[in-house]
DNA sequence: GCCAACGTTGGC
DNA sequence: GCCAACGTTGGC
């Protein structure tokens, strides 16, 4: 059992988009090492679903891994935004996961009250200029936050 | 809209 | 395989 944290623009997916809809594949990873993480996660993982590049950035809920990684469509779609000529059928080079609906909390969580807890120093979404949009949480982190949210 | 951080690209 | 140039991210 693993934690992550997902970034999502609310503009363009937010925690209440995925509430309304249950699930949704986690498209348009386009960052090696954010896909690598994406492979290493497993169905039931929980996902922290941050929300960035918005007036209150920050946690806004949990979600669950609903399935594992499979070759992003998005990729081979020349319409799409996320379209990668160099990626193959037979050698996809992009993947995603399905997440959906768990909880909210009772609070948003927002990056000020994250930065302002010494227990959570450690995390990569405190570094400056961390740009990955995947990143695993350990166990001790997601306690600290789950007590925050609620 | 600014700008620091950092991943990616491509010429050599 | 180095590294400068470039593009993107994301908080402010």
């Amino acid at each position: 059992m693993q934690y992550w944290l997902m970034k999502s623009e609310p503009d363009e997916f937010s925690f209440a988009d995925l509430e309304r809809k249950g699930r949704e594949p986690w498209t348009g990873v386009r960052n090696y090492q954010a896909r690598n993480f994406m492979r290493a996660a497993k169905v039931d993982d929980i996902v922290l679903f941050y929300h960035s590049n918005c007036d209150e950035p920050g946690i806004a809920g949990l979600a669950k891994v609903s399935k594992l990684a499979f070759p992003d469509p998005t990729q081979f779609d020349p319409k799409s935004d996320y379209f990668d000529s160099k990626a193959k059928q037979s050698e996809p080079r992009w993947f995603c996961i399905e997440v959906k609906f768990y909880k909210k909390f009772k609070s948003h969580i927002d990056l000020e009250n994250l930065k302002s807890n010494r227990e959570l120093k450690s995390m990569l979404i405190m570094r400056p200029g961390n740009r990955l949009s995947v990143t695993p949480v350990t166990a001790a982190e997601f306690k600290v936050i789950q007590k925050l949210g609620s």
